[in-house]
DNA sequence: GGGAGAAAGTGGGTAAAAGTGGTTTATATC
DNA sequence: GATATAAACCACTTTTACCCACTTTCTCCC
């Protein structure tokens, strides 16, 4: 599905244009209703189609309400998802609590992860990938479920 | 159905304004009707539509009536639990024991939980989150429902 | 390689909706 | 009966969604 990252520009009110080369595929699976919710780990901004979005916020929604670290990922996950639809310009809304907690201000960088996006500012974006990659040069200890694939 | 964190003021009176893009969802199931109590676990309120509210109370109250810990339970969310009206504003009024009890004062955050919200002091939001994240971010210990989801 | 046309991206204005503050009327409490 | 609290109502301010128009980039064809 989505691969690939896009340098993007927000505007002052906050709305940034989807690279239209996923827009069609947006309209057909999803009717280009998105949702946009923040990471656990990093400060980034996930954004799936409303379809892929449901099925993950049901399997969070069903964990245990008394154990409080699937109540944090509850209130981190579904508590910050935001609905978005695509307007008649192609263009999205970033909800201002979710521009600010990403620290996206004008330029942004749009990552394709198959069925979802991440959304970061630019400048913590090259960060991230400058350190990630001066990691994988070294020893990079690698997961069991990964020995088994070739790239 | 409910998702998102949504920035709130409280005003003088202790009125809220509910979100308007719930408000559709919530005349729809409950009339507007909802029941607000206070969480087990944090200074925090839940609110509930009412008709999702009562499934949840004949749950507890039919649990059994000697052991001690269920009838903490019963006490704390039966016990505190307060009908409130959606007015023709789009505002319900939040009771004052219960604005007391989560320190609720100026600015409040309302965090959509699925079948209920969350309401919190902006304060203590931010300081809870902020430590949730911290946490996420080392070793989370995942329990084993979790284990199978894929972000 | 250059130009025309189309598509994509950008910026802003406006009407309608949402949010806010306050006043009056009703209800309850002491 | 007096005071306090809550509900209903009304009016004003702010924000947002929607629309339109302009600029830039890309693509295709000559």
């Amino acid at each position: 599905m989505f691969r690939g990252n896009n340098e993007i520009n927000i505007d002052a009110k906050g709305r940034m244009a989807m690279p239209s080369r996923y827009r069609d595929a947006l309209s057909n699976v999803c009717d280009g209703s998105l949702v946009v919710t923040i990471d656990l780990q990093d400060k980034c901004l996930l954004i799936y189609p409303i379809n892929e979005w449901e099925i993950i916020e049901a399997q969070i929604s069903a964990l245990p309400s008394f154990n409080s670290t699937t109540r944090k990922l509850q209130r981190i996950l579904i508590g910050h998802a935001r609905e978005v639809d695509i307007d008649s310009n192609g263009r999205i809304l970033i909800p201002s609590e979710l521009r600010q907690y990403a620290q996206l201000e004008k330029k942004l960088m749009l990552i394709g992860q198959r069925h979802r996006f991440e959304l970061w500012s630019e400048d913590n974006w090259n960060e991230g990938r400058a350190s990630w990659l001066a990691e994988t040069n070294g020893d990079l200890k690698i997961p069991e479920e990964m020995q088994s694939i070739s790239l």
